[in-house]
RNA sequence: GGUGGAGUGGCUGAGCGGCCCAAAGCAGCAGCCUGCAAAGCUGUAAAACCACGGGUUCAAAUCCCGUCUCCACCU
């Protein structure tokens, strides 16, 4: 049988707690699930606190896979990840074990779920690319990229120095009019589940905010404190992290404790508006309201349809 | 108690006599997204009788007077 479940919505709605139940649920019809997970920055060890990491305890016993897998100073891309995470699927599922991917980080759950090719890469031309970048600015480097392929401009804003860069990347390497774009949503991977956790967003906004006071109080500028020896500051992932790059701030100076509550506040919602934009246009998504106290035994009847259906 | 400064949209904040039926940023709302994606980027609505009262002026958010509030510093 192979089953596959996905937990995907906005931070903060509760998707880590939803995993290990749905877990828990699977086993008491006998079968086994596992996590694995797909939140960008939970891969890396020592970031806790502020990538509200479930702690041991809290994981009732159910395995995860791909949390703490990165050094702080690894660099992490959805590429790389689907290249990770889609074997160790498939190895789960050849056990008889139901993955259940959870996360929200929106390209490394697409980067799995659709058909999703990535192409080549190429750490020189980037970097001489980046250089330039700098050098000229978008505007020169985006004309650059009209000349060489026309098709892949269209679709990139002129200003988005990354992507511009990117694409000429892709370009230099490959000879051809890159002209990517995100796939097909309706052309799965392999048949999921997909549950989607979302809610009002004034009060999502709201519990954000206590969130982002209450990893101060739990000690985020500690953890920070401890990770900059062993080079957060260097990490070209890690260090913008929501909350570690602000703390960063505020242990330099450049921010007050008040200054840097706020913005990791004003961030993480933002980030959560983007993510809905994100997993609204995904139309295999099963949405529930992560406040409605019924929406337990209607995921896990859904779940129980999906496994009865493949198994 | 004294001196100085400040009171402008939800917040920050520009304007300091006519070009102000008042900039901009943030927040808000919407969206984009193929190797840093907790990143990067785009678009956009509404919102201010410019603390209050009085005056000067053809004309005041802008000048004057008073009141209140806040912040500095002084005693």
């Amino acid at each position: 049988m192979t089953s596959l479940i996905a937990v995907v919505g906005p931070t903060g709605t509760g998707k880590s707690d939803l995993g290990i139940a749905i877990a828990k649920h699977l086993e008491t019809k006998g079968i086994r699930g596992e996590i694995v997970n797909c939140d960008s920055m939970q891969f890396y060890k020592g970031m806790d606190i502020g990538t509200a990491k479930l702690s041991h305890d809290e994981r009732l016993g159910v395995p995860h896979h791909l949390l703490d897998w990165l050094n702080i100073t690894d660099e992490s891309t959805a590429a790389e990840y689907q290249t990770v995470a889609r074997p160790l699927i498939e190895d789960l599922q050849t056990r008889g074990i139901v993955p259940i991917l959870v996360g929200g980080s929106m390209l490394y759950v697409a980067a799995v779920l659709n058909e999703f090719g990535f192409a080549a890469r190429d750490a020189e031309i980037r970097a001489s690319l980046e250089a330039e970048l700098l050098e000229v600015g978008e505007s020169e480097m985006y004309r650059k990229l009209q000349k060489l392929a026309p098709d892949t401009a269209s679709r990139i804003d002129p200003k988005n120095g990354r992507r511009i860069v990117r694409a000429l990347e892709v370009v230099t390497i490959t000879g051809e009019d890159f002209a990517a774009k995100l796939p097909d949503l309706n052309e799965s991977w392999q048949p999921v589940l997909e549950i989607g956790l979302t809610g009002d967003r004034a009060r999502l906004v709201e519990r954000l905010g206590k969130r982002a006071e209450l990893m101060w109080q739990k000690g985020l500028l500690e953890e920070v404190q401890s990770l900059i020896p062993i080079g957060i500051r260097e990490g070209k992932t890690s260090s913008h992290a929501i909350g570690y790059s602000q703390a960063l701030a505020e242990i330099d100076g450049r921010l007050s404790r008040e200054e840097a509550i706020g913005e990791t506040a004003r961030l993480t919602s933002r980030y959560a508006r983007r993510q809905m934009s994100w997993f609204r246009r995904d139309p295999r998504i099963n949405w529930f309201d992560y406040q409605d106290d019924s929406r337990g035994s209607a995921i896990l009847s859904l779940v129980d349809e999906h496994i009865g259906r493949l198994g």
